[in-house]
RNA sequence: GGCGGGGUAGCUCAGUUGGUUAGAGCAACGGAUUCAUAAUCCGUGUGCCGGGGGUUCAAGUCCCCCCCUCGCUACCA
C-alpha cells in the first residue's frame, strides 16, 4: 500500500476555532486515525494561513506586529486542536521559511513556464493609511439600491455586485477619509492555460460528483485569470523580481500543506520529492469545505502542474455546520468556539456525534444541542461503556479480575463482528462515517442482547461460576472489539480501554485472537454522560460574550409583568426622518433613512405606506427601537423598527417627540 | 432572475436502476429486568414522503408548475 499525506484546510491566524471548523479537523482526523491504527503509512498536516490585510491591520490595532499575532494565535491553535484530539504530525505555519522557498519555486517555475503575466489595475487607496485597499475595507452607498454602509464589493441589502470603484461615497473602513484611485501594476496566473488539464484531472476520480459537476459550471462561464499580487505594505512575501509586491495570501496558502510536510520531513528524514513530484508513490488528500473548492480544485491543482509538482490524488469536500438548524449565530449564543466547548464538554462527545452524521457528501451537518446530548449517552454511555460497566464487576468481585482460561463458545459473535468490522473499515475508508457508527451501534446492541439472555445477574445468584466468568468474558471481549471500531472516533476512550483490558494496544486488526485467561483493571468510568446543564451553559457563556442585554428579556418571558432591567435593555431612540421614499414592489413599506446622532444613520423599512406618503415623513422626529436585530427582508434589511400607534385596523399614527427633543437622545 | 443542493415520523437522517402494507436511531408509550453511569431487553404507534398536475399496471423515486430553505451567480431599473 503506498502511503498516504492528508491535509486539513488552514485556519486563518485572524480568530478563534469554533465548532464549524472543528467539522473539518475532526472529520479529517478520524479519517487519518483509522488509517494510522490499520497500520498504514500516514501523515497528517496543517498548518495557519497567515497572511493577508486583515491580520495587518489587526495587529496593527493591537499596536503589535504581525508576525506576534501570528504567534499568539498559532498558540492557540495548537492548543485547541491537541484538546480535541486532532493528531497532526505537524501544525507549520505559512508565515515560515519553507513556505517562502516553496511559494517562491512555484511562483518562479510558472513564471519561467510563461503562465504569468502583468496587467496594470484601478485600485482604492488610501493615502492616510498608505496602503491598497481590499474590497472588504471599503464601505460606502451601493450604486444599485443606495443602501448605506456597504462592502467594497458587495451589497448586502440587494445583492449587487460592483467594483469598489463603483461605491458611492466611498470611504475607508479604517480611518472613514475618502480613498483615491490609484494605477498598479498586478501580477496575474493564467489559469485558462490549464483548463484542458483541469477538465480532465477533475473528472479522474479526484472529486465528489456533485463538486465536478459545480465545477463544470466554472468552465461554462471560463477561466480568468488569477490576480495573484497585492501591492506593499502587505503582510506576506515578497514577488521574486518584483519589489513592493507580494504575493496574494492565497497563493502561498496551499503551498503550506508542502511547507508543513517539508518542516516535517526534514526532521525525519523523509524525501520531499518522493510525496511531491511523483504521483505514483504517495497519494495525497486535501479535506475542505465546500466554500473553497475554486481555490483547491482551480488553481491549486494548476499551480502545481504549472511548476512541475503532482498534482492532489483527492479534494473531498464537506458542507457548513448548522446549530439547531440555523446558522451559527452569536446572538443565540450558537456561535460556539473551541475552547468554550472544551470548558463545559468532552471533545469526545462532540468526535462521537460529528462522526455519527457525516458522509462522504457535501451536505451541510447539523448540531442539534438536544439531540446532541441523547444521542452521545444513548449510544456512547448506554449502549458501549455499559457493557463494559454492566459485567467487569462481576469478573472482579469473583474472579479477582481475571479472565475465562480459555475463550468460551460465544456462539459465533466474536467472529461475526470481526467479519462486520470489515463492511465498517469500509465505511470508514469512504468517509462514510455515519453508516459506520450505525453499522457498531448495531453490534453494540447485539452485544448487550447477550448479556440480557445469559443473565449473569441470575447467574451469579444461583452460583452457575462457570458460566458467569464466561459471559462477562465474551461481553468484555465483544466491548473491546467495538471500541477498537469506534477507536480513530474516540482514541482517549481507546486508550483507557486498553489500560483497562491489560493490551499492548487497541490498534485493528482483523487476525484479532480473544483475550483469555489475562487479568483486567477495576472498571472505571470510561466516558461520563453528557451533562445538559453543560451544554445549557455553553450556549450561555458563548452568549454573554456578545449581548449582554438579551438575557433578562429571556427570563421574564413567562411573567406579566417585567423588570426594570428588562425594560431599559430595549434601547429606543428619537430620530429624524431624512429620508423617505416607497418600496417597489411592495404595497404596505415605505424605506425610511433616519439619522440616529450619535448611532449615525438607519435605515428602515416600515409598515405605514397606508397612513403615510414620503412627503408627510421628511424632517418628522420619530421613535426609533435602536438595538432590534436587523431583519432581512424581501426588499433589503429593516435595520430597527418606528414606533407608531395603531388601531389593528391598519390607520397608524407615529409616535413622536415633543420639542427639545434631538437625534440620538434615548427613550426612556 | 439563472444554476445547484435541500424539503421523508416529535428530533436527526436512510431510502438502490420507479415495484409488494415507506425505513433506522433517538424521543414517546406499554411491559420485563435490576448486573450496570435512571443504563439494558421485549413490544407499540406514528408519516397527505413540501403543494398541485401529469406519465405509468405501479412514483418518495420520472416529467411539468408552484411554495419554503440554503448556497453560488448575474442583470435590468
Amino acid at each position: 500500500m503506498r502511503p498516504i499525506l492528508v491535509t486539513s484546510a488552514l485556519p486563518y491566524a485572524n480568530g478563534s476555532i469554533h465548532l464549524g471548523h472543528l467539522v473539518e479537523y475532526i472529520q479529517t482526523d478520524i479519517w487519518v486515525r483509522f488509517h494510522k491504527i490499520r497500520g498504514r503509512d500516514c501523515l497528517y498536516f496543517c498548518a495557519d494561513d497567515t497572511h493577508g490585510t486583515p491580520i495587518m491591520i489587526r495587529a496593527r490595532n493591537e499596536g503589535i506586529t504581525p508576525e506576534a499575532l501570528v504567534a499568539r494565535i498559532h498558540g492557540e491553535h495548537v492548543a485547541d486542536f491537541h484538546d480535541f484530539l486532532i493528531g497532526f504530525d505537524h501544525y507549520h505555519s505559512t508565515n515560515s521559511e519553507e513556505n517562502k522557498i516553496l511559494s517562491e519555486e512555484v511562483y518562479i517555475a510558472n513564471r519561467e513556464a510563461g503562465h504569468i503575466h502583468t496587467a496594470s489595475v484601478m485600485q482604492a487607496y488610501c493615502a492616510k493609511d498608505g496602503l491598497f485597499l481590499p474590497d472588504r475595507f471599503i464601505r460606502g452607498v451601493c450604486p444599485s439600491c443606495g443602501a448605506l454602509d456597504q462592502y467594497g464589493d458587495a451589497c448586502e441589502v440587494c445583492s449587487a455586485t460592483y467594483s469598489p470603484l463603483e461605491l458611492k461615497e466611498a470611504r475607508c473602513a479604517l480611518c472613514g477619509t475618502s480613498p483615491e484611485e490609484r494605477a498598479s501594476e498586478h501580477y496575474f496566473f493564467k489559469l485558462g492555460d490549464f483548463e484542458p488539464f483541469l477538465r480532465e484531472w477533475t473528472r479522474s476520480g479526484a472529486l465528489q460528483v456533485q463538486m465536478a459537476n459545480k465545477l463544470s459550471e466554472w468552465f461554462e462561464e471560463g477561466l480568468k485569470a488569477w490576480d495573484i499580487s497585492r501591492d506593499g505594505p502587505y503582510f506576506g512575501f515578497e514577488i521574486p523580481g518584483a519589489p513592493g509586491k507580494y504575493f496574494y495570501v492565497w497563493l502561498d496558502a496551499p503551498v503550506g500543506y508542502m511547507a508543513s510536510s517539508w518542516s516535517y520531513f526534514k526532521q525525519h528524514g523523509i524525501d520531499f520529492d518522493r510525496y511531491w513530484r511523483d504521483p505514483d508513490q504517495v497519494e495525497i488528500y486535501h479535506f475542505i469545505g465546500k466554500d473553497i473548492l475554486y481555490f483547491h480544485t482551480l488553481f491549486w491543482p494548476a499551480m502545481l502542474k504549472g511548476a512541475g509538482f503532482r498534482t492532489p490524488t483527492g479534494v473531498f469536500a464537506h458542507g457548513f455546520l448548522t446549530v439547531n438548524g440555523q446558522k451559527m449565530s452569536k446572538s443565540r449564543g450558537t456561535f460556539i468556539t473551541a475552547r468554550s466547548y472544551l470548558e463545559q464538554l468532552d471533545p469526545e462527545y462532540l468526535r462521537y456525534y460529528y462522526a455519527a452524521k457525516l458522509t462522504k457528501g457535501v451536505d451541510d451537518i447539523d448540531l442539534n444541542l438536544d439531540d446532541f446530548v441523547q444521542r452521545v449517552n444513548a449510544d456512547m454511555v448506554g449502549k458501549v461503556v455499559n457493557l463494559a460497566s454492566r459485567t467487569a464487576g462481576f469478573i472482579h468481585k469473583h474472579f479477582q479480575g481475571q479472565l475465562s482460561a480459555t475463550y468460551p463458545d460465544d456462539q459465533g459473535l466474536f467472529q461475526s463482528f470481526l467479519t462486520e468490522a470489515d463492511t465498517i473499515a469500509s465505511y470508514y475508508q469512504e468517509r462514510d462515517f455515519s453508516k459506520a457508527m450505525r453499522a457498531i451501534m448495531a453490534l453494540a446492541d447485539r452485544a448487550n442482547r447477550f448479556v440480557e439472555e445469559k443473565a449473569p445477574w441470575t447467574l451469579a445468584k444461583e452460583k452457575r461460576m462457570v458460566e458467569l466468568q464466561d459471559t462477562c468474558s465474551v461481553a468484555l471481549n465483544l466491548f473491546r472489539l467495538l471500541v477498537m471500531q469506534l477507536h480513530p472516533v474516540l482514541p482517549a476512550m481507546a486508550e483507557k480501554t486498553r489500560v483497562f483490558l491489560n493490551l499492548q494496544d487497541i490498534n485493528w486488526s482483523t487476525t484479532i485472537v480473544p483475550l483469555a485467561g489475562v487479568t483486567i483493571a477495576p472498571f472505571s468510568p470510561l466516558m461520563v454522560r453528557v451533562d445538559s446543564q453543560k451544554v445549557q451553559a455553553m450556549v450561555q457563556a458563548s452568549l454573554a460574550t456578545v449581548t449582554p442585554v438579551v438575557d433578562g428579556v429571556k427570563k421574564e418571558e413567562k411573567g406579566e409583568t417585567i423588570t426594570m432591567e428588562t425594560f431599559m435593555g430595549v434601547d429606543l431612540r428619537v430620530a429624524r426622518i431624512t429620508q423617505a421614499e416607497e418600496v417597489a414592489g411592495a404595497d404596505k413599506l415605505l424605506r425610511l433613512l433616519l439619522d440616529v446622532g450619535e448611532l449615525g444613520s438607519r435605515t428602515v423599512l416600515a409598515g405605514i405606506r397606508g397612513s403615510y406618503t414620503p412627503g408627510d415623513l421628511l424632517g418628522r422626529m420619530v421613535v426609533l427601537v435602536a438595538n432590534l436585530e436587523a431583519r432581512k427582508m424581501k426588499f433589503g434589511v429593516s435595520e430597527g423598527m418606528v414606533l407608531a400607534a395603531g388601531d389593528g385596523k391598519g390607520r397608524l399614527s407615529l409616535i413622536g417627540p415633543d420639542e427639545g427633543a434631538s437625534p440620538g437622545m434615548r427613550v426612556k
